[in-house]
DNA sequence: GCCAACGTTGGC
DNA sequence: GCCAACGTTGGC
């Protein structure tokens, strides 16, 4: 039974509360917190242990793209949303209902190239991109191969693995 | 700091 | 089910 095939992802943050620098540091993180209905089906439905995820960094001067993680695990319930102390907290979620869904993200690499939002508008190969539509506010994304594959181009991505990935894209891609 | 766009809540 | 009010996001 062959693995399912790669999707692609991006998720945003901002820099402030948690930058691409903490991940690189942390190496694993859970992406907890989110709490937008869309985001949290993407999460639970649509990511999978070993989906490549785009790092961006909104709120931030200029905002913009700035490296690759790793989808770590299954979705799995948030933690945060049982914890009264948490900012994340809601006293509507039970142990036997959670409400809110999340993954582990591993880091992969900080881009050599840092590709700011405008330049990403600028670029006609990537009309369409949910993060470029007009009042786009999701947090968590799905990304097209072809969007995928041209990010790691202008972000210049040399990991191994993002070397990978680009080929596999590039592949199916043309197919 | 401003403000447009968006998602959620809650009254009806 | 509608929709106004509100809080949040995020570019500029």
């Amino acid at each position: 039974m062959p693995r399912r095939p790669f999707a692609c992802f991006l998720v945003k943050s901002e820099p402030d509360a948690y930058s691409i620098d903490d991940l690189a540091r942390e190496r694993r993180a859970p992406w907890d917190g989110v709490r937008n209905y869309q985001a949290r089906n993407i999460m639970r439905d649509r990511m999978k242990k070993g989906d490549p995820v785009f790092f961006y960094h909104s709120n931030a001067s200029p905002p913009g793209l700035v490296g690759l993680a790793r989808v770590a695990s299954a979705a799995k319930p948030d933690p945060t949303q049982f914890d009264p102390s948490s900012p994340a907290y809601d006293p509507r979620a039970t142990p036997d209902a959670p409400r809110w869904w999340l993954v582990d993200l591993e880091f992969v690499e900080k881009f050599p190239r840092f590709v700011p939002l405008a330049e990403l508008r600028a670029d006609p190969a990537l009309d369409g991109m949910e993060l470029l539509r007009r009042g786009s506010r999701l947090s968590v994304q799905e990304v097209e191969d072809r969007h995928a594959l041209r990010l790691l181009e202008l972000a210049g991505a040399r990991s191994r693995w993002a070397k990978r990935i680009r080929a596999e894209l590039a592949a199916r891609t043309n197919a």
